[in-house]
DNA sequence: CATGTTGCTACAGATAATGTAGCGTGATGC
DNA sequence: GCATCACGCTACATTATCTGTAGCAACATG
């Protein structure tokens, strides 16, 4: 076995040559607006435009280049007639997110400097 | 009030305009490297060399440039001796990313397509 | 068959990151 | 004193990435 493999495909995300899968991770929710396209699905599908929409009109050049990231993950699917969803396992990251989510509201408390 | 303040300064991260906190931390840690950053600090104070060595050998502007971003958001600080340290908000904010670290265990792990 | 919405793409212009070099400062060795 | 050396940080040209607008083909509705 030279690799532990896994995360190594030809749009690998960067840092997924280390084989240490957070960096992977860390590489992908790093990109514009990838957390935010996770986040914004969180109650449900929504079509691409909607989605672009929610994602304060990102350019649908990024948009879409995202959405087949996320779906090459295996993080996002699209349906035939409602658009995209998180996957099982994109629900996972979405609630694995969630810590973070009660960050940002101490954090936003302690800003004010 | 008109708005929530609290995160709207000069350099204020996208998505602060909408006032929701959340959407402000996923601008900052969307953007290349800040999440990395942080992650490296998780054991320690690094020197601002040693951190763009553990980063990758990422270019010292945008080094700088996150550096700078995440000291005005309070979450890490500059030591007079020690180079840049997580802050106690910058530590939570670290353990508030364990969970996306063990996701993204389960997540190499299905990945293999 | 005209209209509307879907996912998705092209392309030029703007923005952000890279890579290399180097500055000023302070500590250390001789 | 004076040459290193590492520190935080910056300049600048090249390259990568994102934006904004327009528009395509496919499918549905009236």
């Amino acid at each position: 076995m030279p690799k532990p493999a896994a995360v190594t495909k030809k749009n690998a995300v960067r840092g997924s040559r280390t084989g240490r899968p957070v960096m992977a991770l860390l590489d992908l929710l790093g990109r514009r607006w990838t957390l935010r396209i996770v986040w914004e699905l969180r109650d449900g599908p929504l079509t691409s435009r909607a989605l672009r929409t929610a994602c304060d009109d990102a350019s649908p050049t990024v948009m879409q280049a995202r959405l087949s990231e996320l779906r090459e993950a295996g993080l996002v699917e699209l349906l035939p007639s409602d658009g995209y969803r998180l996957t099982p396992l994109g629900r996972e990251l979405m609630e694995s997110f969630l810590p973070l989510h009660h960050f940002a509201e101490r954090w936003s408390k302690r800003i004010a400097s």
